[in-house]
This record gives C-alpha cells, structure tokens and sequence, in this order.
DNA sequence: CATGAATGAGGCTTCATTCAT
DNA sequence: AATGAATGAAGCCTCATTCAT
C-alpha cells in the first residue's frame, strides 16, 4: 500500500541491475557470479544487495518480470475465440518472442524454487488453462498433462540456447513438437 | 602410437576413475566435486591428476566413452532390417537405458568443446544414418537432420533430468516427441 | 563550551537516536548494526552521521547515558544513613533494574575505551564513595577496592546476559557474589 | 575404530592450526576472522577446513581440548578424601591454571552451542560431582546448583580477562566469590 | 607412481561509512 | 540538515589444482 517510491537515481540503478542480471541470467543462467552483474550494471555488490536481498531474489525478480509478461500473452490467448490456435500461437511466440532462455531452466530446477513459485503458478495456471481447451477442443491430444508440457517446452528452449539455434533451424525443430502435441 | 602402455595397475586405476566419474557425473553433472570422484574411486585427487591433465579433461573422457557406447549401439540399429523400428527402437533405449544423463548435457553445453568432437561426430555420422534411412523407407518426418534432431534430443534429456521425471512422465512426454517425428 | 546551541529538531533526533541506540545496544551489544538503530530512531544513516562522527562515538554516547544515571542512583545513595544498606541496595538495583546490560561489558571492554572514561570514572568514584563507606561501617569485607569490585559486577552481568538468567536465578547468583562481598 | 594416523606433515598443520586457534579464540573470543588464524597458523584457510569443517568445529576443537583438559583436573579432584577442599582446590586451578579465557565465554554462549555439548557436559557432570559433594559435606552453600556456579564461574573468568587482571587482583576478586560460595 | 594435504582464488553476503539528492 | 542509496572491504566457505611425502 504505503510503498513509496523510489528515489530516482535508486530506481535506475535498480533498473539497471535488474537489466544486467536478465541479460547474464538468461545467457548463463543462475551461475553468473553476482560481481559480475554488479559490474555489468555499473555498481557496487552492496547494491545489488540493496534492492534484491539474496542472489536467489534477484534471480526471482529478473525470471518474474519474464514470467509476468508471458502470462499476460497467455491470458490474452485465453480471451481468443479459437482455443486450439490460440495454444499454438502462445507457444509459437513464447518462442520467436525469445521469452524463455537459459535462465528459466534453473528457475524451473530440479525440486521448484520457492520464492518465484507464485509467478510461475500463475503462468503455469494460464497454460494450462490454454492447454486444456485446446485440449476440449479437439486440437491436442488429451493424454499429457500440463507439467508434461512445461518440460518438453523447457528442454526444447533450453536447447535452443545451448546449440545457438538461428530462427529457422528453431521453426525447424519447434515443428516437431508442435506436430507431436496435436492429435 | 606412441603412447607407452601403462602399468596394469595404472590402468585400472584409470578405468577406475573413469567408471566413477561417469557414474557421479551422469548423476549430478559437472558441478561434482573432483575430490568426490577420486573418493568414488578409491584414488587420491592426484591420481586423477596423473590420468587426466584437468577436470575438463577427466569430463571429456567420460563423455567420449558414454558416446562410443550410444554409436556402438546406433551402428547395431543400421544392421537390421527395419530401418524405421530400428530409428526408433534407439531412441527409445537412448531413454530407457539412461543412455544419456545430466552429464551430456554439460558435455554439449555453449560452444561445444573441442576435445570430444570426433566422438561426438562418429555418434551424429550413426544417429544421421538411422535417421536419414528411416526418411528414406518413409518412416520419419523428411524436414529435419540430424542437428534439429539432436537438438530436441538433448533438450529432452535434460528436462527429464532437471525435473526428475519418472519413468511414467518420461514415457508420455517421449512420446509427444517420437510422434512429432513421424510423418 | 563553545557548542553551538542545535536547532530543535536536530536535538529532537539526537535523542531519538541516542534512546534507539540505548534501547538496541542494551538488548544485543554492540554488534546491532548502525542501519538498525537508525531506523528505530525513524531517521537515515545520515542523520546518526551527523551527530555521532562513528558507530564507536555512538556507542560510547550511549554508555555515557547510561553511566550518567547509574552515578545519579549512587549519589543519591551515598545521601543516606546507613552506609551497608546504601550500598547493598545500590547493588541489587543495578541488577534488578536492568541497568547494566550487554552493552556495558561491551563497553568495558579490553583497553577500556577513552571517550567515556570520564563518566566512568564519576561512576566509579560514586560506587567506590558507596564501598568505601560500608567497608568503614564494616559492612563490607575491608580487602577488596573499587576495581575489584567493578570487575566482579561486569561479570556477573555478562553471565546473566550471556546465559539468559531469569530473575530467579539471578537472584541466587547474585546473592553469592554479595555474600562474598559481605564480612 | 580404523581411524588411520594422519601423515606427520598434517598432524603438525593440523595442530598448528589448532593451537593457533585456541590462542587466538582464547585472546579474543570466536569473532577473531578464520583468516586471521590460518595465518598465525602458516597455513592457507583451506588447510584450516580440511582439518576443521567449518569455524563452529574449530572453535569447538580447541574448546573441546581445554575442556577435556579441566575435566580430567576434575576427576582428579574427585579421587580425593576432603570433598570441600577438592571443591575448592579445583576451582583455584581453573583460575591460576588459566583454563578458562574469552573462549568459553563464546563457547557457553546464550543457547549452548551443539558440537561441544558432549564434552562440556562431562565436564559440567565432573563439576557438579565436585559440587554436590561439597555440598553434602557441608563445605559449599546448599541452595546453588551447577547451573548458578557455571555462570559465576563464567562471568568472572571473562571479566578476568576483559579487564587484564594480575594474578594479585585475580586471586583477591576469586576470594570473594569463592567465600560466596562457602556456607 | 599414488596419496591426500595444502594452496588460494573466487563466490555469497554484511555493514560501517560516504555522498548525491 | 536529513535522507537513504552506494560503496567496498572483510568474513566464511568451496574446490580445482599443485606438491611434499
């Protein structure tokens, strides 16, 4: 509520801290040394802690902004008239819109990290509501379910990051899974 | 050819090491701690150091070893008779039989490393075949090669490592894969 | 002497971080960080800054405060009749009154630092007044001078502080200490 | 059981390490930085850790030493005939024998630390064996338990040290706890 | 040759102090 | 004058690599 806003130099330097880490996140995931995107956005390591108060919250906050803008794009496939293109879209422009990269790997690790689960809950619930009525509809086969989906998505983007894929050799590939998703 | 034959007891040492770190690197990946493969191993950290210049190295070697046994296995497949069954009768126990784990994704990480490329290449030279023969008899999709296909591979794998999937959700989510291959 | 005199609320805030400050070191020592006490006093760093040139010259001001009283206290004992009753109840009340904690075996610390050895020494002559006192009246055990005395009580206040004592307990050990002290 | 004996060149680091601690923790109590002491020591930190998991262990070690130490004077004490004296006799040692500095006081700390509980519980047993048999004696007041003697103990050998006390000035402040004590 | 002990750079985090707003 | 953001030096700990035994 009472949240009072930043003052203005603090503000930019929070912004540019949040940039530098989105950028090393997603182009070496968590492993990034902290110095490093303090030194990137031009700062000091203490404030880097200032803003975020542990390199798991920075992380949390560089993955959530990416999280929060592909459900607003998933809530807007939500309010299409074609489920099953609507799903297709959403997927096709999680990928050419570069909306996930090396980082949501380690977001996404091995037992779900806890900070940023809200986020992705949310993200998650917006998928799988587009899965599940492309599903209804007819345009996806019924037997995955959506933690299915968000892996074979994650392995696949993970993917394209480690091999460097340009955009054809992406289409390339994403058709196979797209093609397997359909009934 | 010039390379002195060592000691018996060198060598089981070496294989020794190399068994554990296969084991520990197939497992957790590279971040394993070397003194805990030596510990694996029944070996000093020094003794790893005498077989393997670094741990880099000590890493390549396992992978090179796990991929000459995936060629071995590829190269059985181009002796059938059924070269779509074959195709995906690989990449089924590519899965199954843990062929590749954590550790290869590490292996084929960013710039591709240059130590197990010949290896690597021998596996791509086996998987293109059953790939390109299983096209050619009609039994898998003609728009891909054998990078769009060892991309969704490897993407693949590392999902099913990084969210622990069982057995039951590696079958379903495989499948979206082998069926998106299919023509 | 020369001080000019501060400005209202320049002073208002010097006390309210000399109160947080009082109130932040009695409880954990010196060991509070600077930005805790500040935003207990609801001021900035800078604001401490500006009164207190360090953390050290804030402490020591907050020593001060403190000893200040605890002198006040034994004056007003050494203005009564009966010199072993003055000085025993003196005792008792700075232990039950809370009015050494933490922070004043902090302060007392190795080299007994310099800033607030004046005050320390008004303390020390009024508590000394108080001992030497009882010790003519033969109250108290006529071997022991000032110092020792001090000594004792620093430690024995550490200990409750260190071990938590509930007043039950610090009942029973301080009646060892001022049986020890009687003839 | 089959711990083997460590190599000469460790077992002397490791006890350089050791002893660095304990005079370093004894002089300045467990803030003294691991860095500090690797160097006293002539040894890298890493070395420290190879020895020691963590600092708390260290501190633990050189605790545990100088407890074992006293625990044995103890025991000693309770071989004896003349209950009271073997009391008192212990508690003299402790002092003049310099069995307990600053460490313990972090060693006793608010919660009682874990690693060192068992050997401090011994101790406090051996302790609490001299003490009640004093007190059966009829030697050492009845209404103390080993609890208030500890922390008596405790703080006065931490004021012993916070104030550089002399052996004169030790002994003189010792008797009036000690006569405390007394019936 | 093998061992495993030692090294030391580097990672995360805290906090006294300074300084732009 | 006040604010609170920024700094950067430590502090603890890990681990690849080297080297004495």
């Amino acid at each position: 509520m009472t949240e009072r806003p930043l003052r203005a130099d603090a503000r930019r330097n929070r912004e540019r801290v949040l940039a530098a880490a989105q950028e090393a996140f997603a182009a070496e995931g968590i492993s990034v040394p902290l110095d490093e995107i303090a030194r990137r956005a031009g700062v000091g390591a203490g404030t880097v802690y200032r803003h975020f108060p542990t390199k798991e919250a920075l992380f949390a906050a560089a993955i959530v902004d990416r999280v929060d803008r592909m459900t607003g794009r998933a809530r807007e496939g939500l309010a299409g008239a074609d489920p099953g293109a609507a799903f297709f879209a959403f997927l096709r422009q999680m990928d050419s819109g570069g909306g996930v990269k090396r980082d949501l790997a380690d977001a996404l690790g091995p037992q779900g990290a806890h900070t940023y689960e809200g986020p992705t809950r949310e993200l998650q619930a917006a998928i799988g509501e587009l899965l599940s009525r492309a599903q209804r509809a007819g345009a996806v086969r019924p037997d995955i379910g959506i933690d299915d989906l968000l892996s074979i998505l994650k392995g696949f983007f993970i993917a394209v990051h480690m091999d460097g894929m340009d955009s054809a050799r992406r289409e390339r590939t994403f058709a196979v899974i797209l093609d397997g998703l359909r009934i």
